[in-house]
DNA sequence: CATTATTTTTGACAAAGTCCAAATCTGGGT
DNA sequence: ACCCAGATTTGGACTTTGTCAAAAATAATG
């Protein structure tokens, strides 16, 4: 993230210290929990509260500053990268996640266009699998 | 679901009142909630547990004589069509959900093959729009 | 039928978020 | 610089979805 502050500003969103660090944080801290950016929000600036880390995070991915990605039996992780159609890779055991560039190509999914009368404006792809680390330990 | 007693035996589990009725609800209702199945099964059976519901679920998930969506914003749904690798479509506004056959063929979606060292078991795909009640509603 | 392991039930608990009202702060006008 | 209105932050209670654990009930086997 170049210029937080500016970022902030292009988007009609008052700026105040809360945001400014969530921001730096979601941005240095990608795929982070609500719970991790707290601490690390805390480290930088001493205090915040909860809710104000879910509001932060809320307003800034209405506006689609940040990406939330909810992968299943994990709380929601945010991320900096936007519009550039990318994925994820999730490994089962440890939770450890990546970022994948979409296999097919560009905004590929959206393919199953208007299917079924639905007007279709994402497709979320995650890949299931096992991590280098955990295979090895699995693998005893 | 042909004969829910002989899915339960092939895969060793003891036939219970309750596993009969959850699979039989699972199989009428696809895409339901754990409560919606809890509810279901009440008006067959007279009664269940929250706790059995989430266990017969659970066991019948592991065993893959079921399968369990997560998608975001939403709790678990559950449905009986295992192993046809097919995907889900889901409104935005009211959560209504569809199943989608694979966009691109079979198992196409596995070829974002071994990235990074992972070793990968499932590709998730969820297409997110509006369906077409909401989009009446509005266009208003 | 009697036994034993598996299920079901009940109730407490945990995680992740949201709701609400009060206090505080930001940005714009003077 | 100062003030004001509206937006943001805070703290605490609450909700939802699901799990844990121990006791009671039940299914399958001999």
């Amino acid at each position: 993230m170049r210029d937080p502050e500016a970022t902030l500003r292009q988007h009609d969103l008052p700026v105040t210290a809360q945001r400014l660090a969530v921001l730096r944080a979601v941005s240095q801290h990608p795929h982070a929990t609500a719970d991790d950016l707290a601490e690390s929000v805390r480290s930088e600036i001493g205090a915040i509260s909860r809710q104000s880390v879910y509001n932060v995070l809320n307003v800034l991915t209405d506006k689609g500053i940040i990406r939330r990605i909810q992968p299943a039996h994990s709380p929601a992780l945010y991320e900096d990268r936007v519009g550039d159609n990318h994925h994820h890779l999730v490994c089962r055991s440890c939770g450890k996640t990546e970022d994948v560039c979409c296999a097919v190509g560009e905004a590929p999914c959206l393919h199953a266009h208007d299917h079924r009368g639905f007007r279709i404006d994402e497709a979320e792809v995650i890949y299931w699998g096992t991590c280098p680390g955990c295979q090895q330990k699995t693998r005893s």
